[in-house]
DNA sequence: CCCTTTGGTTCCATTAAGTGAAACTTAGTC
DNA sequence: GACTAAGTTTCACTTAATGGAACCAAAGGG
């Protein structure tokens, strides 16, 4: 998707590389990158080994595929703590699914998309890392939303520049237009919802999170479904989501997070 | 800790100065970080640069602190269900927690040291992240001794080189040639005990996860504390685990899972 | 208030490293 | 056994990384 526009250095094209192996979603071979890229056949051989001996890379003799390495992992850990919101926010997703009993989205911006950095499941035990981590569009999903309507208006620009605005359902709002009157909207009532835009059957209520400064950190979200609840009955608990943002801003405040791009 | 050794090429050092920050597991400062490491000033600065760029780290303006950025937690994600076990390992681990009611590991190797890729955790919901991605010692969890045991003589020296013998209780194997000894044992016996050589109090029981090809992908294991448990109560339960194990080792066969170096 | 120190950023000639066309080596295929 | 596709290595060329030193800014101290 992204080509990440002109990458600076080595480096940067060494991180489309792995970029590119970790948009595969499987292990992929050699052939099939070097397909997608630009890259002379050598340039790219070299870059699969020093990520591989690097052990962001893990490459498979038998088959011949590179997949992600365990490296990534163990740096991610350090990443979603020291950088994400969610140990500042634990305690009060914890708190606001106990009390709601819905399913509790904690998410931040990342280049224009929405990355899912906690999750709260209220019926069944949470599948770790199945939700941290997961990216989405942020012009159809409550919590991308709610964020871009607080957004400067050039970041927003820009972010929606980046969106695709594929149509996932016959309600999602598929052009830059519809997307800047639903966020007017929104920023007037403080809250998002999300009313089967991404998926059928499945509704949320979305609330940012906004620091002292007025700069947007992240945003939660309530989901449920259509079966199980109206956006009418989710919209009565806005009050508790926007107070749960509040109390995650605060917190960040004074735990010093340092603000997003 | 580890210094990488030599590092090939740019990226490698561009990665080693990741590895950096994310070691001190918090934001640290540019001098902090220029004090570490051998690289001159503007070589680091540039590095510094090049990765906040690609979004690998997040620079805060006013604190002038670098820290891990999102883009990591989003690679991280395509990491962990790409390339560790835990997808695999899943539904076993949940069963075997469900019959047991313990605290359940599922571990990899990375580097000499121990990676834990996913937990369950019988009494409170799961601590999301707070264990998968985190590291520890391989010689004195039950994990990494029983993934040590059964690995090949020369990655087993290699591993042991890496180690750093700190004695964290009275019971910790803190030198090479006792840790050898408990590894035959454990190789003979089949599994592995921790009798609370990490941490006080906690004991556990852990089995290797072995292909078909007799090397060794990760390890499971049961921790309880001594005043719940005995190390002969996790015992019984032990052909329990090395059948999870097993179960394990057979899906990630016919998934194809690529072998740990 | 100026002088010094510390921490951070920029310059630029030097040098090392990345580049990529092409040659080569397997491993399959017909 | 010749042919093709996939992967690996080579090497002259070119670009990018290097790092010493200069520069700037803010904090501290006399």
């Amino acid at each position: 998707m992204a080509q990440e526009g002109t990458s600076d250095g080595t480096v940067g094209k060494a991180l489309d590389v792995l970029d590119m192996v970790a948009q595969a979603n499987r292990p992929v071979r050699f052939a099939e990158l070097l397909a997608q890229h630009t890259f002379p056949k050598a340039t790219l051989y070299r870059f699969l080994q020093t990520l591989t001996n690097q052990g962001m890379l893990r490459y498979d003799d038998e088959r011949g595929t590179y997949a992600l390495g365990v490296r990534l992992v163990r740096l991610a850990h350090s990443a979603w703590a020291q950088s994400s919101l969610a140990p500042i926010a634990r305690r009060h997703l914890d708190a606001l699914s106990a009390e709601t009993n819905h399913t509790i989205h904690l998410a931040q911006m990342d280049h224009g998309q929405v990355l899912y950095v906690d999750k709260r499941n209220a019926a069944q035990p949470v599948e770790m890392y199945s939700s941290a981590g997961k990216v989405g569009p942020a012009y159809c999903t409550g919590v991308g939303k709610a964020m871009l309507a607080f957004m400067p208006e050039a970041a927003v620009r820009a972010a929606i520049e980046r969106q695709s605005f594929h149509r996932f359902t016959d309600k999602t709002l598929n052009s830059a237009p519809r997307l800047m009157d639903e966020l007017h909207l929104i920023k007037s009532r403080g809250y998002a919802f999300d009313n089967e835009e991404h998926e059928p059957g499945i509704i949320c209520c979305a609330a940012p999170i906004i620091s002292g400064s007025g700069r947007v950190l992240g945003a939660v979200s309530m989901t449920s479904t259509t079966s199980r609840s109206t956006l009418d009955e989710l919209g009565k608990l806005a009050p508790r989501l926007k107070e749960t943002a509040a109390r995650i801003a605060a917190e960040a405040e004074s735990w010093g997070f340092p603000e997003q791009i």
